[in-house]
RNA sequence: GCGGGUGUAGCUCAGUGGUAGAGCGUCACGUUGCCAACGUGAAUGUCGUCGGUUCGAAUCCGAUCACCCGCUCCA
């Protein structure tokens, strides 16, 4: 086993043992992929809602250019119309068609093993005779096959298959002479495919990145013969099958076709939607953001990596509004936002990486997308913590389309420039129970040489709890001197009492549960008025006068 | 969905056909008093589930379920 694996089992044994975090429906056998919070696992995750609610809605940072913007929140519901779903792409784009090698068992998205398809008629040398036919009739029309992408089983590679794919789109802008096409000549590159929004990704002759989107890509089941892109049997490929990665219900007591509802796979739609409404009821004014937290569901295939990949999960989501002439600056400035409040809970800077997403896994409304990733035990590389997209005029656009008719509905006016233009969007999009995972993976710190080898050290602002409180003995009046103390705390700040077993159970215990700080009243408490104060970090011990417990608190905290 | 692994107390695990166990943790009482102290005692189990073989099954066989790992997938 490796070593991120045992401390990876580790973590998660602690986090049973002390209750931060349970599997759903244990006692039935559990569900895989959903996950409960214990007492200390929710008081985690209350802090961190709550910190990102202070940091990002109450008290946004300043902006890019000094100026201050305006924060607000929604709580929108989970189950909307499903014609939230259909505008936003979710419904057609969300529902991926899968096929299975029934050879070698490989999964395949169907619109992914496109370059291994083999189609009806053409070869790839059909292809190339056809590509030369039509070069050297430039104003006739395509031979149909030149239509659709396509490869034979000789193209073992994806390589050759691009280049095909390149010679036909270069063929087919010839022979078009449309003006988009014209770009392509036989030096241009192709790059990639995004079978998903049908684009070609491609460097030309000039070295200029640029994108072409192609109509006739065939990605369905139209093949005769398919062969299994990895063993390259034939006919060994199920139908596709429709895995939906969005949860559906049904709304009323009577269940058929009309009352088909999802839950919600982001919060982001729910922003989307009120957006007129905030606009109206609310005096922002852009660049403006408005925030949500709440849960989703995505039907993940396989849910892995402990609370990592749930199925039902929290997001904390920002859409915030600009014009679009300034969406590259507040993209960039969200971006750093959003790391910078990472390193400001704790997390170590070098566990973090930004990682700009490529052309060819940008989602169906990204303009560009940067990752901020962190480290975790359980991968080698690091995983996605939050996604801060350019999702461009992409939203608004469709939902003023579908709702209203047309794609500007939802345009706005700038009061300087007199100018009109439907709002750029930029959205951080955290997960919360994967920052929550991370911190807890963060904290989890071992040293043999402590009393307490194990140890959470949590950032002071999300330790589920901030103080113990223990009379050293559970007697000679010392509990009656600690509940005062005790009392004037909690009102507080969470805090536990404990005056049960030797002090140095307790203080082990504090140190699971990742308590900054513990206050213990002994002997010198009745004679001098001290408490002793021990840090869970260094296990140091100080004195302070018992008065001071909650100012001391307040200072060490910085709450 | 495929392959592999694992299911016994809250946790870690022992138990290869004959009464269900240990350590840790938890709780109580006592002793003690500044880093998981000590003593005594207690609670906690459909041995994942169902079926079969057997006089007798945690143990052998079959099936099934769940979880973990890998593959696949993750808009």
């Amino acid at each position: 086993m490796s070593k991120s694996t045992e401390t990876m089992e580790k973590i998660v044994a602690l986090c049973r043992r002390r209750g931060f975090i349970f599997g759903s429906s244990e006692i039935y056998g559990g569900i895989g992929g959903f996950w409960d919070y214990g007492p200390l696992g929710v008081e985690l995750k209350r802090n961190i809602k709550d910190c990102w609610w202070h940091d990002m809605v109450r008290n946004p940072p300043p902006g890019p250019d000094g100026r201050k913007f305006q924060m607000v929140g929604v709580d929108c519901s989970i189950i909307m119309n499903p014609k939230v779903w259909e505008a936003s792409g979710h419904v057609g784009g969300f529902a991926d068609p899968m096929v299975d090698c029934k050879e070698c068992n490989a999964r395949f998205r169907a619109d992914q093993v496109y370059s291994l398809f083999l189609l009806k008629g053409p070869s790839i040398e059909h292809l190339r005779d056809a590509v030369e036919y039509n070069a050297s009739h430039p104003k006739d029309h395509l031979k149909p096959e030149i239509e659709v992408f396509a490869c034979s089983v000789e193209a073992n590679s994806v390589t050759e298959t691009l280049d095909v794919a390149g010679d036909v789109v270069r063929a087919a802008s010839k022979a078009r002479n449309i003006g988009k096409y014209k770009k392509f000549t036989p030096e241009t590159k192709l790059r990639g495919v995004s079978s998903r929004s049908g684009t070609l990704f491609c460097t030309t002759e000039a070295g200029e990145d640029i994108q072409v989107h192609v109509e006739a890509l065939a990605t369905d089941d139209s093949a005769t013969a398919r062969p299994c892109p990895k063993c390259h049997a034939e006919d060994s490929l199920t139908e596709s099958r429709e895995f939906n990665l969005m949860f559906e219900t049904n709304t009323g007591a009577l269940q058929d076709s009309t009352s088909k509802v999802y839950l919600r796979p982001e919060t982001a739609q729910g922003i989307f939607v009120n957006f007129k409404n905030v606009m109206d009821t609310t005096r922002v004014k852009i660049p403006f953001g408005i925030a949500q937290i709440g849960k989703a569901f995505r039907n993940e295939i396989n849910p892995r990596n402990y609370t990592f990949r749930s199925r039902e999960f929290e997001q904390m989501e920002i859409e915030f509004f600009c014009n679009p002439n300034e969406s590259k600056m507040w993209y960039e400035f969200w971006r750093d936002v959003r790391i910078k409040w990472y390193e400001s809970l704790g997390i170590q800077s070098d566990k973090l990486r930004p990682r700009e997403q490529g052309e060819d896994e940008l989602a169906h409304y990204s303009d560009a997308c940067t990752d901020i990733e962190y480290m975790f035990p359980f991968a080698d590389e690091p995983q996605e913590l939050e996604g801060v997209a350019h999702r461009g005029s992409f939203d608004l656009m469709a939902h003023g389309k579908a709702s209203k008719g047309k794609e500007t509905a939802f345009a706005v006016l700038d009061d300087a420039t007199k100018e009109r233009f439907v709002p750029h969007v930029i959205e951080p999009s955290a997960g919360v129970d994967r920052f929550t995972l991370a911190t807890i993976t963060e904290a989890y710190s071992f040293d043999e040489n402590r009393a307490s080898p194990e140890f959470m050290k949590f950032h002071p602002r999300l330790a589920p709890i901030k103080a113990g409180v223990f009379p050293l003995v559970a007697k000679d009046g010392l509990p009656e001197l600690a509940e005062p103390i005790y009392a004037d705390i909690r009102k507080h700040f969470s805090c536990q009492y404990d005056a049960k077993q030797s002090i140095g159970k307790r203080y082990a215990r504090m140190d699971e549960a990742g308590t900054p700080f513990c206050f213990t009243i002994d002997h010198e408490t009745k004679e001098q008025g001290t408490v002793t104060v021990r840090n869970r970090d260094d296990a140091s011990q100080e004195k302070i006068d018992k008065s001071r417990c909650l100012e001391y608190l307040r200072d060490k905290l910085g709450l």
